[in-house]
RNA sequence: GGAGAGGUGGCGGAGCGGUUGAACGCGCCGGAUUCGAAAUCCGGUAUGGCCUUCGGGUCAUCGGGGGUUCGAAUCCCCCCCUCUCCGCCA
């Protein structure tokens, strides 16, 4: 949510970061109804004290000629009815009024919190104007030792590599014919040592951001209320990305929706509450399913672990006081837990800053992670399936920086003291990034560290998490 | 799933359809007293919106939403949540 002083204060500038952003929102017509409901409110306000003042002022007597009126009768009677009917039609005749207003008023609001909910979060001034993830731009890239960047996988270890989706095959690691029975397209199971690997993953993760970084390890409810989805910033706009559970259907008061990362749950966690500001920052990494429909992919990435509509992620959170300095640190470091934790799995991967295009509609930067995966990319030659691919860089972790944007949402905030505190409360700011996503981090793993004998090395920082030191189907 | 009880300010806890945004107590802040502290006494202590000549004014908020009424914390309806007992279950 933004702020709507600052819309009505400087619009323009929320019309050039939807626009920026390439999302459609209607930033004057928000203008517009702000203007005409501060107008409505103003004369219902101002209505309804009179009217409260005349129920002060006449109440009493009221009262006592109704009190009078109980033993009264015949003409008597009939004079303390007319007198109460006319106290009583002074403040009556103001009500109708007032309530014309309240139903205008309200129409405004019904309107005017849809569009607010839809403007996004302007970029930041330093984050590349452009139109999608093309534009996106390479900040740096790491490899460890001996990788040279500008060779093929196979001129650098010597042998041809086989794609994530033979290595699987082959060694056993996942069943997709009967994870497709289950449960559908893009469905998997995870065999054997796949399934090994993919905790030793989650566990290091986790241990690496709890138990090295200080973060607080929780694990949270993955099915929310839609309030959780709206204030986070995935609903509206991603309404249809989430599993959406009837339950009113049945009966039940409210629905349910399938959370696509953790980051809903832990940033739920505090919704409507003001935090002791000198407790901040929170730090907090889950580990969660996260469940995505993939609306809207289809025919991308079919096959294989890359895109599937339910897996596990360790996922990274900070709630911080809103400083914008504060939020730029906090976005440094959480990105930096990433490299280190991806430098001590020896995996290549480069850091891309995001164009306003590719930001959706809650941040105000995003910086992603991708790992280069030798079996992704075009056809090394077109003419031979068994030559493999050429390699490419895949999405593994995204770290965004929010802002008040979120909090805002959520009523998340803060001041000294906390609840019972003084001084004025503000709007807490909100990071996230990915730890580590499974299955997708198991493409470069296995891709990278596998050796010309087929069978793939479990990197030293998995070793404690892992029966052996290497899978080899046998 | 069945039966019952209940949600009031930072906390505890009153509350009659009518100057109740809310008694009282605790906590907190300021002051007095004290060499200092405790105790005591006095005063002040919610949040949000809108307007403002920056003094303030005004509206909303007693779990949430709707209704009755000239007037609702108080009466009616729906929902959410918590607790107790029974049943079931990991």
């Amino acid at each position: 949510m933004i702020d709507l002083k600052l819309l009505r204060e400087d619009p323009g500038r929320f019309r050039e970061g939807a626009r920026k952003k390439n999302i459609d929102a209607d930033v004057d017509r928000a203008v517009a109804l702000d203007a005409r409901r501060r107008e409505t409110m103003q004369r219902a306000e101002s209505l309804r004290a009179e009217q409260k003042k005349l129920a002060k002022e006449t109440g009493p007597a009221i009262g006592r000629l109704s009190g009078r009126l109980k033993s009264a009768e015949g003409e008597e009677r009939a004079g303390l009815e007319a007198e109460i009917a006319e106290i009583k039609s002074r403040p009556a005749a103001l009500k109708g009024e007032i309530q014309g207003l309240e139903e205008t008023l309200k129409e405004l609001e019904s309107e005017l919190d849809g569009i607010l909910l839809q403007i996004p979060q302007p970029p930041d001034g330093d984050v590349p104007v452009g139109a999608s993830a093309e534009d996106n731009v390479e900040i740096r890239r790491w490899a460890p030792a001996g990788w040279d960047w500008s060779k093929s996988f196979e001129a650098n270890r010597g042998f041809r590599p086989k794609t994530h989706l033979e290595l699987c095959e082959d060694l056993g690691l996942v069943d997709f014919p009967r994870g497709v029975k289950l449960s559908g397209s893009r469905s998997y199971v995870l065999t054997g040592d796949g399934m090994r690997l993919h905790q030793a993953v989650l566990r290091y993760a986790m241990d690496f951001m709890a138990e090295r970084h200080g973060f607080a390890p929780m694990s949270v409810p993955v099915i929310v209320r839609e309030e959780a989805m709206t204030g986070t910033g995935f609903f509206p706009s991603g309404r249809e990305q989430a599993y959406h559970i009837e339950e009113r259907a049945r009966g039940a008061g409210h629905d349910l929706y399938l959370t696509g990362t953790g980051e809903v749950g832990l940033m739920g966690l505090h919704q409507s509450e003001i935090l002791d500001e000198e407790a901040l920052p929170l730090r907090y990494v889950t580990v969660s399913t996260c469940f995505r429909r993939e609306a809207g992919a289809a025919g991308r990435d079919t096959a294989g672990l890359y895109r599937i509509h339910q897996f596990d992620k360790v996922e990274q959170v900070v709630i911080c006081r809103p400083d914008e300095a504060e939020s730029r640190a906090w976005h440094e470091r959480m990105l930096g837990y990433v490299t280190e934790l991806l430098e001590s799995l020896e995996l290549p991967h480069r850091l891309l800053q995001c164009c306003t295009g590719d930001l959706g509609p809650k941040n105000a930067d995003m910086i992603d992670v991708e790992c280069w995966m030798p079996g992704r990319g075009e056809a090394a030659d077109p003419e031979d399936p068994g030559a493999g691919f050429v390699g490419d860089f895949g999405e593994t972790h995204s770290a965004s920086r929010l802002y008040d944007f979120q909090c805002r949402r959520l009523n998340l905030r803060c001041r000294p003291g906390g609840e019972g505190g003084k001084g004025a409360t503000a709007f807490c700011h909100s990071l996230n990034n990915t730890v580590a996503a499974s299955p997708r981090i198991l493409i470069p793993i296995l891709e990278m560290h596998q050796r010309a004998d087929g069978s793939v090395r479990v990197p030293d920082a998995l070793r404690s998490y892992f029966p052996r030191d290497a899978i080899s189907g046998k």
